[in-house]
DNA sequence: TCTGGGGTCCTAGGACCC
DNA sequence: TCTGGGGTCCTAGGACCC
């Protein structure tokens, strides 16, 4: 028999953890996200109930601010969810032979060795619901498939509190009818690519010429012709290496005091190095990241020919990246990130690394 | 609709090495 | 003399995920 892989999807993550914390805000509409009065920034999360203003992730604050003014918006309490992420990922873990984290709110379990068929998978997903909910208060939505993909649209199509099972054979004309953006790895532009031929729904998708999809889009054509036919062969993976580490921010309004950005650049660097002394890693390769006032984006990078953890290689480096390629434009956000990550020797790992 | 902050992966050209 | 083929690393940009 193939695999069976669970997709578990928290419900409303970041208001739910709220709602938790402050049972007043239950039955209103909550938002966390940037602060409506400073204007940027956008929607992070927000409960059903705002969902019915029309608000909805990653949408503009402004604009969830004018659909529901009554609305209680809260600010990101990223230290917090990770707490409870961590715990739910524990909890998670003692159900599946591998897991992989999936953001802090979703998880992909293979369960291929702990049942052996679809009705005791669905006895187990159950089980991880009632866990999560005893000991956490959260409700999640549970998709069960043959693979990452199907599992993971499957627990998208209930919500909240769900449960949906789309076995081998009931894959391909589960997903026909769904538009191509519930694929993984379908974003807007590619969206948009595929509409201007023709194609909008994954059943679309099925029976195109695979041929063409391979000469628009290469490897990813190929891809996608077969996740159209419910086909992924991508394994549930621990990551175990993180690939890089970084800070961003966008100014309250864009700027050209350059001493200004200097010295939040500099603020960000020391963050960074100090995610680099708690996980213990060691760099190479440090990007800066910069947005201009017309949404212009760039990243430059520099590697060191060694290894180093200084926070003084960080901030000098990160400086010469941004004083050497400035554009005269004023500059919404700055970023830095350091990658080529380096595990320092004879460490004990951190049993979850969020 | 005026677009956050944390990430990952892919592509493509060029340097450099054997 | 005007010219290779394979491999790896670096850099910049872009799409995508939550």
């Amino acid at each position: 028999m193939g695999k069976i892989i669970l997709h578990v999807d928290m419900d409303h993550f970041f208001t739910a953890i709220e709602e938790r914390e402050n049972p007043e805000l239950r039955g209103k509409p909550v938002v966390v996200g940037a602060d409506p009065k400073k204007g940027r920034g956008v929607v992070s999360t927000c409960n059903y109930e705002a969902r019915k203003f029309g608000i909805k992730s990653g949408m503009p604050i402004s604009r969830a601010y004018k659909l529901c003014p009554d609305a209680v918006f809260l600010p990101v309490n990223y230290e917090l969810y990770k707490k409870v992420s961590k715990n739910i990922m524990e909890i998670l873990r003692k159900y599946a032979d591998k897991l992989e984290r999936w953001g802090l709110d979703e998880a992909f379990l293979d369960v291929s060795s702990r049942v052996k068929d679809y009705e005791e998978a669905k006895s187990l997903a159950k089980e991880i619901k009632r866990e999560i909910f005893k000991r956490e208060k959260l409700t999640c939505s549970i998709g069960i498939g043959p693979n990452k993909l199907v599992a993971k649209i499957a627990s998208d199509f209930n919500k909240p509190d769900g449960l949906t099972v789309v076995r081998e054979n009931e894959a391909r004309d589960f997903l026909a009818p769904l538009s191509v953006r519930k694929l993984i790895g379908v974003g807007r532009k590619t969206e948009k690519k595929l509409r201007e031929m023709g194609i909008k729904t994954v059943g679309d998708l099925a029976s195109y010429d695979p041929s063409k999809l391979a000469d628009v889009f290469g490897v990813m054509g190929s891809k996608l012709y077969l996740m159209a036919q419910g086909i992924d062969g991508s394994e549930v993976r621990e990551r175990e290496d993180r690939k890089s580490m970084g800070r961003e921010l966008t100014f309250d309004e864009d700027t050209d005091d350059l001493d200004f950005v200097v010295g939040v650049l500099d603020m960000l660097s020391e963050c960074v190095h100090k995610d680099i002394l708690k996980r213990d890693f060691s760099f190479k390769t440090v990007t800066l990241k910069i947005r201009y006032e017309n949404f212009e984006t760039h990243v430059y990078s520099k590697t060191l020919p060694f290894r180093t953890r200084q926070l003084e290689h960080l901030k000098k480096i990160a400086r010469e990246l941004l004083v050497n390629n400035l554009k005269g434009l004023k500059i919404r956000l700055i970023g830095v990130r350091v990658s080529n990550l380096i595990p320092m020797k004879g460490q004990k790992k951190l049993e979850v690394d969020i």
